[in-house]
DNA sequence: TTGACTGCAAAGAGTTTGCACTCAT
DNA sequence: ATGAGTGCAAACTCTTTGCAGTCAA
């Protein structure tokens, strides 16, 4: 998923137009990698540049409201992650600044997701073994559903099965601060 | 399900005995996957030779039945896991090993699991960092509730659950295989 | 200017593996 | 006898940390 950026009559972005997208929707930019992907505007040109200071500005404040310096290597994880549809490892997320030329130490990178986490910017999983990976945090919880032949990742949210688990949680005596689900499955069979 | 084995008191735990055999009432013995062994006599001798036969005996078959071979290390974490109520990581049953006055090394603590868990012995768990972490497979399926707190593990079934898991599954086309569910929880902060 | 941030290398935790020896079958 | 199993140490993966230099505010 990259940005949803929605922009209509603001002239200056806000901080947190991010979280609330559905509002004043006038135009709706899908942003990946830092570059706009589809525009619905004649000024091409200038669109552009809007959008990439826009996300600048977006990132900032994303960054100066978790009480963190902006520097390089923040923004650069924070965009990676957010134009990222997949769940990163520390280890891809430093390849692909690698790859794009960026002087950023493994260190940085794994303290860098380590404040990220600390200020709800990104979530850690743990699945199974091997290294951990992160996404972004956009507020919408959800489970993971893995397919067991074609590894397929498919994300879902059931407000029951939310419900159930405070349920039992409140059964033994505690109050459910988190948990962690994640579905094996595999194709229906066909029918015959 | 394995069964609930229940004796008498005891006179002479033997270094090798089980852990829990060293109360003085009722010995509580749970066997696995085996032959039922149930004694409750006044020869407590007797009794606790029969009982040791017995559960080397029921572990033998594990092992055979596993196509592995009968070795000390795997018996005698065979019998750590058995009769043990915790989760242990590879770590913990190497220290009881040690305790014991075994000479067993890590890594073979590490292949052992490993072959058991290959056997369906034992059911390997990656709660949130941290080691892995083993418990017996008595064939009762239940998932787990982890105290943030006091790190205290509580296992759970709840029928409701599984159901809303398998309907989620199809809802989305695939059939449930299996799944992973931790909820992390805290102590229900006192009333006032 | 100053403390937060960084890259590097080294250390740390957890786990696996190569090798020569041992032991169950 | 023979191949599976073992202990040891070394390697390996993932992650954290100490330190001296750097940079945002």
């Amino acid at each position: 998923m990259g940005i949803l950026c929605t922009l209509g009559n603001e002239i200056n972005p806000q901080p947190d137009m991010r979280k609330n997208v559905k509002s004043s929707v006038n135009v709706v930019f899908f942003i990946s990698k830092g570059v706009p992907v589809k525009r619905v505007t004649s000024d091409n040109t200038l669109c552009k540049t809007y959008i990439e200071e826009s996300i600048m500005a977006l990132q900032d404040q994303e960054l100066k409201r978790a009480g963190l310096k902006v520097t390089l290597p923040r923004i650069k994880i924070l965009q990676i992650l957010e134009s990222s549809e997949l769940h990163l490892s520390a280890e891809d997320i430093y390849q692909q600044l690698r790859d794009a030329g960026e002087e950023v130490g493994i260190a940085t990178v794994y303290r860098v997701l380590a404040q990220f986490e600390g200020a709800s910017l990104v979530i850690r999983h743990n699945f199974d073994n091997g290294p951990a990976v992160y996404e972004i945090d956009r507020g919408d919880h959800h489970d993971h559903m893995v397919c067991a032949v074609t590894g397929k990742v498919i994300e879902f949210h059931d407000v029951e099965i939310e419900k159930l688990q405070r349920k039992i949680a409140e059964k033994y005596g505690y109050q459910l601060v988190d948990h962690n689900l994640v579905l094996y499955v595999k194709p229906m069979p066909a029918e015959n």
